[in-house]
RNA sequence: CGAGAUAGCCGGAUGGUCGCAUGGAAACAUGAGGAAAGUCCGAGCACCACAGGGCAAGAGUGCAGGCUAACUACCUGUGAAGGCGACUUCAAGGAAAGUGCAACAGAAAAAUACCGCCCGCAAGGGUAAGGAUGGAAAGGCGAGGUAAGAGCUCACCCGCAAAUCGGCGACGAGGCGCGAUGUAAACCCCACUCGGUGCAAGAAAGGAGCGUGAAAUGCUGCCCGCAAGCUCCCGUUCGCUCGAACCGUAAGGCAACUUGCGGUCUAGAUAGAUGGCCAUUCAAGACAGAACUCGGCUUACAGACUAUUCUCGCAUA
RNA sequence: GGAGAAGUACCCAAGAGGCCGAAGGGGCUCCCCUGCUAAGGGAGUAGUACGAGUGAAUCGUAGCCAGGGUUCAAAUCCCUGCUUCUCCG
């Protein structure tokens, strides 16, 4: 994921956090707002997940399912993806699908 | 052959492809650990004017010698405890400097007399043999001795221990002499060490405010002395990786470690870089992710390997 | 990344070397009161595990986050972990 699409700042969280509409599949949920600057994608891991290295491991596969959907994403708005901790439980197969699907349900994906 | 002891080492490998971070014009190169962890100690570094002096308070350490930048670590010894043994473990100074505590029980918990025994008409005195209690009861046991008794005396045993000898030293041998419990991870005494805060330290740049001394502020308190700067915001750049570094080798040393020579440059992110897929292979991959950097300690951990090493047992020659 | 604090019953907690066989309050269980309920009153609740005992009464051992140590004796003192919480941009 390149890092201009990557969400930074604190403060943009929180208003995600805050304004965002949700939507939610069992493993995911999905935070949308309104962007001025184009994509950008934040990812949020608690340490409920597990210890650092689950917590980066999770981080790394919602990344990798992010690739292939990087061009059909709607631009115009800011996302934060949350984790639940039963993703440690998965594999590869199984984020692509869930990312994929998570996003399709808020209606932000284009074909 | 079996059961152990000790020391050390490794922590899946190889290739292809699509991505990520840093450096680079590009090609390309490099890219988590033995514990990166816990933050339990010790330093470097930064700021508090120099990190200065004195007194007080506080904290830590506690056998000796060595090693180190430093240490409460480490090494080699000493002593004690455990083990048949190789070996392992230990916060291991002082209890006649003083104070406190030792519940219950017991007469009594440190110089005490309830029962008993003895002297005495009695008052009172002597006594630690015997009794009961307790974790602990005034060295043990026998003989002499005595009014009854008592290390009061003696033999043997137990503990402490002077002279002297050996060792750099802890200490060991020795044994004149002595025989008033335990607790200092209770206060304390003695010896030694320690200023504080931590890279979210801080510096430069930018913005705002206070101030020229009777100040404010200056990181435990007070006193002395000293300083013209101080506080807040912001989080761009620096700090940020060449360092008490790592690898190899030689010499010295029992060892920790030191010194010489040669070689290497080996993560530097800032919502935070190592992943996905495919193939081959084996013993089928545990614990686990750098955030300023080192030296230790502690804790977690699948499995594999090494040793002219050491001990015990059995068998055979 | 760094700096601290706290763990005692189901919950809130006192205790700070022997009298702890662990105070007190809430909750829970049983009883009284009432036609019934609430309120009120009384009793019980670390009676958990293992062992002794036919059973009951009773007794022993362990147990104050876990594991060691000091002490005659530890919830309390000392070390090492674990968990939870707070503060520093």
């Amino acid at each position: 994921m390149k890092r201009e699409y990557r969400l930074k700042k604190r403060a943009a969280f929180t208003y995600v956090y805050k304004r965002g509409e949700k939507s939610a599949s069992r493993h995911l949920l999905l935070l949308c707002a309104k962007s001025g600057e184009g994509l950008k994608i934040g990812l949020s891991v608690s340490k409920k997940v597990g210890n650092a290295v689950t917590r980066n491991r999770v981080k790394r596969l919602l990344r990798e399912g992010l690739r292939p959907l990087e061009q059909k994403i709607n631009p115009s708005f800011m996302y934060v993806i949350v984790a639940h901790p039963s993703v440690a439980e998965l594999d590869y197969a199984d984020v692509c699908a869930e990312v994929e699907k998570v996003f399709r349900r808020a209606g932000k994906l284009s074909e």
